[in-house]
DNA sequence: TGAAAGCATCGTACGTTGTACGTACGATTC
DNA sequence: GAATCGTACGTACAACGTACGATGCTTTCA
């Protein structure tokens, strides 16, 4: 019942309990049975370990949530300063952000839901006003350009593991959604299924980079303060 | 300690508990008080009945959390079809999405998170849908463009009530980022008190209206099948 | 080499959660 | 008036987070 992620045997040594073994095994856990599956018992027998042992390393289930969002975060890949146009690293940050919150679908809700504390969650943060820095964008803007990618990457995850729009799918009898009184529903529901979903991810993010072109051609913020 | 919200005294007449009455208290108590707030005793204790009496109207809490998307999607104001422009009652229904999100921030996880099941909860689904055909879209891109839209809204409160970059705030001190080496944040951090997160919202959504219309003129679907 | 100290580990226990179960009570029907 | 039924309620149990104290293993100094 384990999920394959195990620290070292016992062999005599010492068990080398410590945070970051502890983190990582609590984001495969989740990863493979969802947050709810998530409480100390569970992690600490994935552990081989006593339950109480955990506390030595982290000082509650709250803090190891902030953990997961922490080595999350560390997971995000970092572009070169050299590699490239910044428009170039910003679309590789945004396809890095959502490889490491598909491969982590599980824990996506702890990205949005908790506050970035510590540096190494913040690291992405840094990198990321810096290409749109280079972009030309003052901090206003840069601000307002980060929350909407982020957003937009970490909400349709979100939905996407959630299973957007899940009860049209193809189990739900479109007549029924007629019967309903949702036509266009019913419609919609035979091109739910098997979708590309990889390139819907991508026209999703090409018309938020559009929108960011033709607001950068235009000069101007567009509304408000 | 109740919220507010409490239904009719008994008054000699049997106490009319039924599910509509439990699902608006149970969103007024996740309101005050979180989603972490929300078990049975105290839904119940709020509503002045015991605890079991709840099951005979919800079969058990994920049916209770399920309830709650669909009261928050019934509030969801759907324009008639008569008023205004497509494109005008697409912002209408894109504020009043948030307008419902930010009433209960702290329901909102839950928006995101299940997936809409019953017809109450897919009725504002239906009405974009029926927007958007009129904006000329045809079912895929419909749905990748509703998608996008509903991914900025929901993760754009999501981020906004758990405190966007709050780890940098005006409480942290900005040489503290400069010696955890983040030069870019430690500006940043500057210009995230004070916001005027109204326009933010609609500046990041206008960014978004901006690449469906480059998107509407281009005719092609940017990327992928 | 021995003893002392310090920390990581673990077993136990308490309060809170979701909810299964059995029971009591009022309204409705014959 | 009696049988039926649906709803409300009290009790009870398993699983959760975690406070507490005791029990080791490792290291350090004499």
């Amino acid at each position: 019942m384990t999920t394959g992620v195990a620290r070292p045997e016992r062999a005599g040594a010492p068990t080398p309990l410590d945070r970051a073994t502890i983190l990582s095994t609590a984001v495969a856990l989740v990863d493979a049975h969802g947050l709810a599956a998530l409480n100390m018992r569970a992690l600490a027998r994935e552990l081989g370990v006593g339950t109480m042992s955990l506390y030595h390393h982290v000082p509650n289930k709250d803090a190891l949530l902030d953990g997961i969002v922490e080595v999350l975060n560390e997971e995000i890949e970092i572009p070169d300063l050299e590699s490239g146009s910044w428009d170039e690293r910003a679309r590789r940050m945004a396809r890095s952000l959502r490889a490491v919150a598909l491969a982590h679908p599980n824990c996506v809700p702890l990205l949005v839901t908790r506050p970035f504390s510590t540096a190494a969650a913040l690291r992405p943060c840094e990198a990321a006003f810096q290409v749109l820095e280079e972009a030309g964008l003052g901090p206003d803007r840069a601000i307002v350009t980060l929350r909407t990618f982020v957003a937009y990457v970490l909400g349709f995850v979100m939905m996407e593991s959630a299973g957007f729009l899940s009860g049209v799918g193809p189990d739900r009898d479109p007549e029924e959604l007629l019967e309903l009184g949702l036509p266009h529903l019913a419609v919609i529901a035979s091109h739910l299924a098997d979708r590309d979903i990889n390139a819907d991810f991508d026209a999703g993010l090409h018309l938020v980079e559009l929108g960011l072109l033709s607001w950068l051609a235009s000069g101007a913020r567009p509304a408000g303060g």
